[in-house]
DNA sequence: CATCCTGTTGAGGA
DNA sequence: TTCCTCAACAGGAT
């Protein structure tokens, strides 16, 4: 289930146990997920290198060889990070298995396969060829207010839109329109700069709240609707049935009792 | 057997 | 231009 959240505390596993250490073994386990790259290149980039840093943009992970090359690691739906033990089989849904000299195997796992990799020189132009938008984490409230506050769409689709903002997802963006009281239909531009102030506080309070949770290995408090995600299932807050709607195609849960902020 | 799903992309249309 | 829905990608859970 990999947003912002889980994305980070992937990265923060990778820079503490895949940076420095000598890459012995590059194994694309399902060719089919690396883009616009050769086996051939992604082996001849990493091989006999080590990671010199590793940083998370949005859902997307950067690992940086000391050489230049960086490593792309886009999760899907379903992705994730494990480190297992030196010799140990790469876990099943695998795509790609990195074998560090002396210490554990990483793989990057997508069971569905909506996961891909990509190799890229340049991390900023990549974000910027791509159209990312900044980090949920690293934007200010004015960029905010400017991305989200002329929106004639549904605040829901905004904030997952990764061109506007960089991180969020279905399950989050339930979860900050929850916890600010706006319905996901709500729209951006009837927000006064008041609200788009209190829902660029809430998006850090509950991505940093989720962040610190998750890096802690707990799973998110019984309180967070993301817990509730289920038909026939009732509001942490007030206890009424959840509405569960469809909007930009995904599923929406929320509350419409204690969401009916935003003229929504 | 059918339906649903945490992400992304492109097509097509209002 | 902007925003919407749908389909496709693959495989597993229900």
């Amino acid at each position: 289930m990999p947003e912002l959240p889980e994305v980070e505390v992937f990265r923060r596993e990778f820079a503490a146990r895949g940076l420095g250490k000598m890459i012995e073994g590059v194994h694309l386990i399902a060719p089919r997920s690396l883009r616009g790259a050769t086996g051939e290149a992604l082996r001849a980039a990493l091989e006999g290198d080590r990671f010199a840093g590793v940083a998370r943009h949005g859902k997307i992970l950067f690992a940086r060889t000391a050489r230049g090359p960086t490593l792309v690691i886009h999760f899907g739906m379903t992705g994730a990070l494990r480190f297992c033990a030196a010799g140990q089989a790469a876990p099943k849904g695998a795509l790609l298995g990195l074998t560090f000299a002396g210490g554990p195997l990483c793989a990057v796992v997508s069971q569905r396969r909506l996961g891909w990799l990509e190799l890229t020189d340049d991390r900023l132009a990549y974000l910027r060829e791509r159209g990312i938008g900044p980090d949920a984490l690293s934007l200010s409230a004015r960029d905010f207010a400017e991305r989200i506050g002329a929106g004639r769409g549904s605040l829901k689709t905004a904030l997952m839109d990764q061109s506007k903002i960089a991180g969020i997802g279905n399950v989050y963006s339930d979860e900050i329109l929850f916890r600010a009281g706006l319905a996901p239909r709500s729209k951006g531009r009837d927000l006064s700069r008041e609200g788009l102030e209190a829902l660029h506080r809430t998006l850090r309070a509950v991505l940093e709240g989720a962040v610190g949770i998750l890096a802690s290995g707990a799973e998110l408090p019984p309180d967070w609707l993301a817990r509730h995600r289920e038909a026939g299932a009732a509001c942490p807050r007030c206890g009424r049935p959840l509405r569960r709607e469809r909007i930009g195609g995904r599923s929406a849960y929320s509350c419409p009792r204690c969401q009916r902020g935003g003229a929504g």
